[in-house]
DNA sequence: CGGCGTACG
DNA sequence: CGTA
DNA sequence: GCCG
């Protein structure tokens, strides 16, 4: 049964004009209590006066008391002045160093450090009003600006401190113009007939929108895709109680508004890993790499992540230092360990991690670099016999190849290194994906089968959005089952022989017959696949091309889409649950489940699997963790 | 204090 | 042990 | 390093 095609909203008129000719400035204090003005209720209050006909920004309070606005964030400043300033009560006692700082910044232009300074989005001291977030609350109750004198801050110390000056004389007189009697005290703190019920904007919707605030420079997609997801939010509660365990369970864009931080965990999630080598660590950092990914907004204090899973003490006070000062004396100390970085200089060698970079470490190895130089000298000295297409023979007398037996895959690592490194656009994976299309429909054909069979996701970082990325994730697959046995070998085929494209086959998986056998006794035929490099655009570009059998589609494309720690969590989390999620399927106890859905036993997409593991779906741009 | 994702080559 |  |  269709839904009626105008089913008008229910909220038909939510819109109102009360706003009009406002221009609101919101100093977001990054408080969580109701009284403060956390980024979600920031970003409520602002949406709710664009919405009601006004103009309102959001600025971060602390950025304002320590001096830390930007010039770009002034640039793209939508208010030339304020008619209104809101602030929390929370600040309060900060009213007069914020006056002071606001006309500080409003009249340089520059800072101690050269920073160029546009100039503040305010008019201090002319008809501004700065009020509590409580007047926002009640014209959007009432449907008209109403009038903003019980609201207004106190000033008392900002006139002690700064009398005289343009904004306290502008106080002062809208105090006089006042009625002489209202409140019995010129003091009129935050008292309104709403004070004492916090401004309830309760909604779940109002909540969504609320938490997709901090996320405005998202692309319109991914704004709408966060949206939709409405996440175990509970405004009642702290934030920080109803964040999610599991990154499965929370929206992680590529665009975060943590990227103050996130780029020192990746080191240091790389360095413990490859570095030191000590696995345990990394896996902890790079769940409080995941976490700060999801964090909605920008953490300012590490004391936000109090009683977040995985977020510890030290976890914390190295948070702190980078919010302090910008740097991490940790990792710093590691860095300057010079065996750290031949380490990490060793393991940009596909196939090589941190046990064989220690090897070749300690037989005197320093960096890629030299052995790619030892490799040379085998070169010249040998009798450089010309081998089309097996170059790696030339240099097998060398020192390095005689001493550390490297495999073929590492020979070929060291000889392409940099071609390793080197990313692809989205444009360069998409048209990788148009070769593997060709291949497979040409395989298909030649089955008497059409177009409409092909199943084929290129997954990976790329559908997860990222715009550059060092591969190729091209899952193939045909809805017939007899469509899909040996496509791949036969994809491979077509691409060398027919197309004559040039194909280094670095690892080919199970062509057919292999059984996945841990968690079941129940045999499944696993995917076939392969690892190759292919010769593009002058250069050998990564590509794995992924095979399973039909009615694995929805899991195996699940799998492959990553990022690690999102797969890492949904198996943790699925495991909670009393189940096991492999790229296969999902099974229940020993059991694989093929009739969860009493329909006819097959999960048809991501969709799926995501709603029988009891999770709100997460589209791939949001599995950034 | 044990365990940290998991299957495969 | 390294990779996805 | 953090959790159960």
């Amino acid at each position: 049964m269709k839904r009626k095609a105008a089913s008008p909203r229910k909220t038909a008129a939510p819109f109102s004009s009360c706003f009009a000719d406002t221009e609101v400035l919101i100093l977001e204090d990054g408080g969580i209590s109701p009284h403060d003005i956390s980024p979600m209720r920031a970003g409520l209050l602002l949406k709710k006066i664009e919405q009601h006909g006004g103009t309102a920004e959001v600025i971060p309070a602390n950025e304002v008391l320590e001096g830390r606005l930007r010039a770009r964030e002034q640039r793209d400043s939508k208010l030339s002045r304020a008619t209104h300033v809101v602030l929390s009560k929370s600040l309060e006692g900060k009213v007069p160093a914020l006056v002071e700082r606001l006309r500080r910044e409003k009249n340089k232009d520059t800072n101690e450090n050269g920073t160029i300074y546009a100039p503040l989005p305010l008019t201090v001291g002319r008809s501004c009003q700065v009020v509590s977030p409580d007047w926002v609350s009640d014209c959007l109750l009432h449907r008209q600006l109403v009038d903003p004198r019980p609201y207004l801050l106190s000033l008392d110390r900002a006139e002690r401190n700064e009398g005289g000056d343009a904004y306290t004389e502008a106080a002062t007189k809208r105090e006089e113009a006042a009625e002489p009697t209202a409140g019995g005290t010129k003091k009129a703190r935050l008292s309104h007939p709403s004070a004492s019920t916090p401004t309830v904007v309760s909604p779940t919707h109002a909540a969504i929108e609320a938490r997709l605030a901090p996320f405005s420079d998202l692309d319109p997609t991914t704004r709408d895709a966060f949206f939709a997801y409405g996440g175990p939010l509970v405004l009642s509660k702290p934030f920080s109680a109803s964040f999610p365990k599991f990154a499965c369970q929370r929206p992680a864009p590529a665009q975060h508004p943590n990227r103050h931080l996130t780029p020192l965990f990746e080191d240091l999630v790389e360095m413990y890993g490859l570095g030191v080598g000590d696995k345990e660590r990394e896996t902890a950092f790079g769940r409080v790499l995941a976490v700060l990914r999801a964090w909605p907004w920008k953490v300012r204090e590490s004391k936000e992540l109090k009683g977040i899973r995985h977020v510890g003490g030290s976890m914390r006070a190295v948070i702190e230092e980078i919010l302090m000062t910008g740097r991490c004396s940790r990792l710093e100390k590691l860095r300057e360990d010079s065996s750290h970085r031949c380490l990490l200089d060793l393991c940009r060698v596909h196939q090589v991690g941190h046990a064989t970079a220690r090897k070749w470490y300690e037989a005197g190895y320093r960096s890629v670099a030299q052995i790619q130089a030892d490799l040379k000298r085998a070169e010249e000295t040998g009798d450089g016999e010309e081998q089309a297409g097996g170059e790696v023979e030339r240099y097998l007398g060398s020192t390095f190849c005689t001493s550390q037996r490297p495999s073929m895959e590492q020979l070929l690592g060291i000889l392409f290194v940099d071609e390793y490194s080197v990313k692809m656009t989205r444009c360069q994976v998409a048209a990788l994906e148009g070769i593997v299309r060709e291949a497979a429909l040409k395989a298909l054909a030649a089955r008497g089968l059409g177009a409409e069979t092909l199943l084929l996701q290129t997954c990976g970082g790329y559908l997860r959005g990222k715009a550059l990325n060092g591969d190729a994730d091209v899952l193939v697959s045909c809805t017939q089952a007899q469509g899909q046995a040996g496509l791949r070998e036969e994809i491979k085929r077509i691409m060398q022989e027919d197309m004559g494209i040039d194909l280094l086959i670095l690892k080919e998986g199970n062509t057919m017959g292999g059984f996945a056998s841990k968690p079941t006794h129940e045999k499944i035929a696993s995917h076939d696949n392969m690892l190759t490099l292919i010769k593009h655009e002058g250069f050998y570009r990564r590509l794995d091309v992924i095979s399973p059998p039909p009615d694995q589609w929805a899991f195996c494309v699940l799998g492959w889409s990553g990022s690690k720690q999102m797969e890492k969590d949904l198996r943790d989390y699925a495991d909670e649950q009393g189940l096991h999620l492999s790229q296969q399927a999902v099974f229940r106890e020993t059991k694989r489940l093929t009739n969860p859905k009493s329909i006819d036993g097959v999960f048809h997409s991501e969709e799926d699997v995501w709603e029988f593991l009891g999770l709100k779906y997460l589209p791939p741009r949001l599995r950034c963790a």
